[in-house]
DNA sequence: GGTTATATGGACACAGCGTACACATTGGTG
DNA sequence: CACCAATGTGTACGCTGTGTCCATATAACC
């Protein structure tokens, strides 16, 4: 997961007195991300995060207003979020790749379920929704958004589209079959909802 | 909310022996519905049910196999859910007056914050999950998957969609502009999402 | 070296879950 | 009508997790 050194089980055993601020928050850190990716939101829990990182539930309590706050930094520690799109002036093949890496990312690592927990957590802790809009939907929004805008600059596309409703309309979707599975998410499902939208319907 | 008789505040005592199972799971179920109404997911809790339906959590736990169970019951025994899909034989104003439709009963009633929640707990909660698919989510595409196969059949659509995909797209994207108010879900965005698949984007 | 900041262990009260047991009452059976 | 089984009720228990407080130990800073 984050362990460079294999140092593998708990902590063994920690005095008592004060330790390096800054070496207990990147322990508790790293503790948090791995048991967010290895048991979920489910599972993750202030006391087993503070056991993992051998330090005490308090020292948490003094740094991180709520469990979902936790969460959310424990998640970008662990996942290094790959905020990368790439831009090759062709907006169907650029909208089609990161879509597809999105329904990777999703599907085949725990990332998804990782992703899903803290949207859910976030309907009832509104500190998390406030942090995860600002730190992770926003940004992501907004570069999908300039890729769509800049196409639109260049005439690939209709220049009157509003850009948000058409992320809604790809990454929403995928969403949709994430949170509420119905149906698989597949890379199929991926290409067939920018074609609907590139296509239309008619 | 669901109390036909104005029997208002809670039933004030209760004896102590057995009473009719079927009078005691209604009171149950409109309880339950009620507080989901009045506090979501988040202040919903066997105990307050219990207190309220005057009825003791033993024989919640009787009936119902988990909290995500008794929720889904309470929630469809007090919304009584409205699933019809009006056919014009015009497929855009059709899936417009849905959509529209759908915007304003999650944004104009507590019905959208309960459904948040309940698509948050099944996140962690898989018999919820399974009974919410069932019972709600997949009905309710099935009707909107035959309303745009029928226009498919009428020519009214290209013949060769995937109208699974075109579900996602539409409700999907209002379900994730619910779960991810980055922007706010509107009258004019559920037009939008019509207008941008029905022409395309080109 | 002395002071301050901070991590730690331990204890507490509280909420909610899930279970168990004894008792009360109803519904049905004979 | 008497009895038995089914089922709701009250109460109590153990468990997990939360959030808070205290005294103590030790690092960091001046």
């Amino acid at each position: 997961m984050a362990q460079l050194t294999p140092d593998a089980d708990p902590p063994p055993r920690r005095g008592r007195g004060r330790r390096p601020a800054d070496q207990v928050r990147a322990e508790i850190l790293t503790a948090a991300g791995d048991l967010l990716l290895a048991e979920g939101m489910a599972g993750f829990t202030i006391e087993k995060v503070a056991a993992q990182a051998g330090a005490s539930r308090m020292t948490i309590y003094k740094w991180w207003p709520s469990k979902g706050a936790l969460a959310l930094d424990g998640y970008f520690t662990v996942v290094a979020p790959t905020l990368a799109f790439t831009d090759t002036a062709d907006i169907v093949a650029d909208l089609t790749n990161q879509l597809v890496a999105f329904v990777h990312l999703v599907r085949d690592t725990p990332a998804g379920r990782v992703i899903a927990h803290l949207i859910a957590q976030a309907q009832t802790d509104p500190e998390l929704a406030d942090a995860y809009r600002q730190r992770y939907s926003g940004p992501r929004r907004a570069l999908a958004v300039e890729a769509i805008t800049r196409a639109m600059a260049r005439g690939q596309l209709r220049p009157d589209i509003d850009p948000e409703s058409v992320v809604d309309q790809l990454w929403g979707a995928c969403y949709h079959r994430l949170l509420v599975p119905d149906l698989p998410l597949t890379e199929a499902f991926a290409r067939t909802l920018v074609d609907n939208l590139v296509r239309g319907l008619r």
